[in-house]
RNA sequence: GCCCCCGUAGCUCAGAGGAUAGAGCGAUGGCUUCCGAAGCCAUGCGUCGUAGGUUCGAUUCCUAUCGGGGGUACCA
């Protein structure tokens, strides 16, 4: 597929002196109202060093370039060169290369031999997965899914919450109110009432919280009872993450927690000692990043124990000597920005050079009408119930309207989980949001199922076109260009056209709601091309290019939802 | 107090120096003898929080200010 902007920079170039291809690439813009262009180049930049107006500029420039093949009309509008591309040449090169490519449409080798580290999820073990963990679950596993499709090697990190003081309590918990039936059965709700139960407890009786510490203290001695029965919650807990992700299709390639790091913190103690950044104060061990505007890091508690930071310090250290990253990735709320920020600091402070190749991805916070969620107040909504509704919501759907599906319950999965993840990449991840059953349960507009639905539709009509014209269509050798030269067909092609460099832009900002708006707005350019014109004519040519565009929109929905962790449903 | 983020249409949000600021939801009205109406089209909706500044040009960058959220040493 040729670069435009690339072929117009040159041309550009060609018709003036003095210019660099790569300056003129980055002011050439695409204007607002594609009624004044395809491309647009604004002179304003050049008038000092032309010494000339910018609006003569533009014709100059105009004048020169018009009788350029690729173009089919070149105008001078002010200080702009609006730029009309030639529809048919174009047109096809993007058509040949999208049927051509198929499910690799998007893909490339940017990323050849750069490994990127994704951490995303990494729910606290024998917590409830509610709604404010999906948005790490589900933003990470789309930037994974945008680096690996642009090449890089990737490993996806579940960093569980596995370890703490918390545990202790909860062993202690179970000693004293506990039954192993009851965790089988429901561990994670279970696990959380002893949880809950030893707060309550401990409120009437000091002491606990005492037992509990020396529990956790044998825990980390590597006692055999503790250890077991710490084992045992960690299996338990996870099996119940398991389900959830299944439902949501996420996998990972590590589960290495912050218990996979507690025998290496006492190295990175010694290391911060040894290297003049640690100092004592009111009892605890810190290092002072007043100077940089970061407040003070504890690194060690008056106690003795480590926390948070100590370990993502060991955590990173760890992972750039056993992967040797180019990109580190942590998918974390924003709440930690000061967290993340210390830590960097401090990597830098040790020496490392790579402290900069770790990057925090931070997302805004999910709250409930009635208030900041809080599992202990019984304000919190349950992950599960969220995509259980909305996969009932969709067979209801799919019930009323008689929809013939291949398979009911796959597709009001399908749908449904679709809707809520969807949903989930659609804004800025920085924004916060407030969750509501309406929005969620809400199917039209911009949505997953409205995405979801089109590509259903394009579907359709190729199983209708028949397999003799698919197969030409798909080949897309000598497409009778006249047949799709209308401006709905036109409008969808160049968004079809933007989708590789829309998935870099992804990458570039690790902000997946860049991929979502953008197949959103693939699918509102195909239904306009759709109701504009009759696909399936009598006419075999006029049929044929007409079904390859079809082919071309189809599977850059599909590219595109895959980036989300979506499936598109051939029938909904 | 200090630091960070957000403030754009009734609501939810795009746009991150450029030409008249865009979508969806909600509202109103239309479109199916024809490829899927979870669709398409039309209409209304704005001091881009406020005030300065930089610039040929600011919703976008800078400063101040107001409003909302988060963080701010022994939780993560």
């Amino acid at each position: 597929m040729n670069d435009y902007r690339d072929l117009i920079a040159t041309a550009i170039v060609n018709a003036t002196e003095g210019l660099e291809t790569e300056d003129v690439k980055a002011l050439v813009e695409i204007p607002a109202d594609s009624k004044m262009g395809d491309y647009a180049f604004p002179c304003f930049k050049l008038a000092k060093v032309m010494r000339k107006a910018p609006p003569l500029i533009a014709k100059d420039i105009a004048e020169k370039i018009a009788d350029n093949p690729l173009f089919d009309k070149v105008e001078q509008v002010n200080a702009y060169v609006n730029i009309f591309i030639s529809r048919s040449a174009y047109m096809e090169d993007v058509i040949r290369e999208v049927n051509g490519k198929g499910a690799d449409f998007g893909k490339s080798d940017l990323g050849a031999g750069k490994k990127v580290l994704v951490e995303y999820s990494s729910p606290n073990i024998a917590k409830p997965f509610h709604i404010g963990h999906i948005r790490s679950t589900v933003i990470g596993n789309s930037i994974y899914k945008i680096f690996d499709c642009l090449g890089y090697d990737t490993v996806r990190i579940n960093h569980l919450g596995d370890y703490g003081t918390q545990f202790g309590k909860m062993i202690c918990a179970y000693r004293r109110w506990g039954s192993k039936e009851e965790v089988e059965k429901e561990p994670i709700k279970t696990l959380l009432k002893y949880y809950t139960k030893f707060h309550e407890e401990a409120e009437k009786d000091p002491d606990l919280d005492q037992e509990a510490r020396d529990i956790f203290t044998k825990l980390e001695n590597g006692e055999k009872e503790e250890l077991e029965l710490w084992t045992w919650f960690r299996e338990e807990s996870l099996k119940e993450f398991t389900t959830v992700y299944k439902m949501l299709g996420i996998e990972f390639d590590s589960y290495a927690g912050e218990s996979f790091y507690s025998d290496k913190m006492p190295a990175v103690v010694r290391e911060l000692d040894e290297k003049g950044l640690l100092e004592e104060s009111e009892g605890a061990m810190i290092v002072d990043l007043e100077d940089y505007d970061l407040g003070v890091a504890l690194i060690t508690k008056s106690d003795g124990s480590t926390l948070y930071i100590t370990r993502d310090i060991a955590a990173a250290i760890y992972r750039k000597q056993h992967y040797d990253f180019y990109k580190n990735v942590y998918v974390v709320a924003s709440q930690q920005n000061l967290h993340f920020q210390q830590w960097i600091k401090i990597l830098e402070l040790m020496g490392y050079d790579w402290a900069n190749d770790c990057v925090h991805v931070p997302f805004g916070l999910v709250s409930l009408e009635e208030g900041t969620m809080s599992t202990r107040h019984g304000r919190v909504v349950f992950l599960e119930d969220v995509l259980n509704k909305a996969v009932e919501k969709t067979r209801e759907i799919i019930v009323e309207k008689n929809v013939v599906t291949d398979n009911i319950d796959e597709t009001a999965a399908m749908v449904g989980i679709g809707a809520v993840m969807f949903q989930e990449l659609s804004n800025n991840r920085i924004k916060d949001y407030t969750f509501s059953w309406d929005k969620v349960l809400n199917f039209d507009g911009e949505t997953g199922p409205y995405v979801q639905y089109t590509y259903a539709r394009a579907k359709s009509v190729l199983r209708n076109a028949g397999e003799e014209v698919v197969a030409k269509a798909q080949a897309a050798e000598g497409l009778d260009m006249q047949y799709i030269s209308g401006d709905s067909a036109y409008e969808l092609t160049k968004l079809i056209y933007a989708f590789p460099s829309v998935i870099e832009e992804a990458a570039n900002k690790y902000e997946p709601s860049v991929v979502t708006r953008h197949i959103v707005d693939v699918a509102q350019a195909f239904n306009r091309f759709y109701h504009d014109e009759h696909i399936l004519v009598d006419n075999e040519d006029e049929k044929i290019a007409k079904t390859a565009l079809v082919i071309s929109a189809a599977n850059t929905i599909k590219n595109g939802l895959a980036l989300l962790g979506i499936s598109a449903p051939e029938k909904m």
